[in-house]
DNA sequence: CTTGACCTTTCCATTATGGGAACCTTCATC
DNA sequence: GATGAAGGTTCCCATAATGGAAAGGTCAAG
């Protein structure tokens, strides 16, 4: 089976193919006279499994951890659930944010009119209530020397 | 106010500061003699703004779109409703997707003993779950027939 | 006048993905 | 056998937003 084939069988586009190979997360696979790749079973269940993970929002790296948990015997189940378990809250943080400013803006828009007039508390908002918090400014000049401020 | 200054009192780092500037979000300030970048009360307050924006997880683009209507007397606060609507929305739509990743993996390590024993609901699901779609099974059916299995 | 903190520009890297060019291979059809 | 379409190969480029590092100029305090 070729690349075609195989990113269509499994789901992932062949350019994604190429690159987790020369990433190192799948082994570069058998090759034509011509130079084609060719895909075999098992490496189509290695493309699934990839699928489906990236499909849960594991990042590469964290799809080689699984694929390396996956292909050993000997591991315990519960260092997969660890895995999944930090990645659970990862991702509840990261969708309590989206949430929070989403909140936020919302309040914001419900004191919005949205009419022709140009009176907008939204834009008021973001113009006038950036600084708050000195601490914030005392620790910004303070920190950024040494850390990046991602200031979240 | 150096640039340093700027980046203290506004919470933006000096390097995105100098980014923003490359890419037109903010105009290019003064200079001094020795070429330092000279920032003045204007630019405190837009700088705030975009880091409020920011915060507030608008992408540099819409940042722009926002600051264009700041500016702009004779806007309708209809406008920026609107886009802070459709901003909200899609935050919403992120966060979703991130907690409907969240259940699924949930529900996965639920199964999961997590023990010292290998049996592992997760990664089976990740393994088999993923040929869902008659196309492609149908597809790979077909295909494989063709071709010895040359896995890894 | 030296030192250290700050400024300048330029280049590189990140994550995961796609686009495109230039060129070669396979295969079906005339 | 020639031809053209479809699809393979590599290599380079681009994205969004951010940081890091290098090499060098500037400023204020000692």
């Amino acid at each position: 089976m070729n690349i075609g084939e195989a990113a269509a069988a499994s789901g992932v586009s062949a350019k994604m193919i190429r690159y987790y190979e020369t990433i190192g997360l799948i082994a570069a696979p058998g090759r034509t006279a011509a130079g084609y790749r060719v895909y075999g079973e098992n490496d189509l269940h290695t493309l699934r499994f990839i699928r489906r993970a990236r499909d849960l929002g594991f990042s590469v790296e964290q799809m080689g951890e699984l694929l390396a948990l996956w292909r050993d015997r000997s591991r315990a189940s519960a260092d997969v659930k660890r895995l999944a378990e930090r990645h659970i809250a990862a991702l509840d943080r990261k969708a309590e944010q989206l949430l929070e400013m989403s909140r936020t803006l919302r309040r914001l828009v419900h004191e919005c009119h949205g009419d022709r007039r140009s009176a907008c508390p939204i834009l008021d908002d973001l113009a006038e209530s950036a600084d708050e918090g000195d601490d914030r400014r005392r620790l910004v000049s303070t920190i950024t020397s040494q850390f990046g401020d991602r200031g979240r």
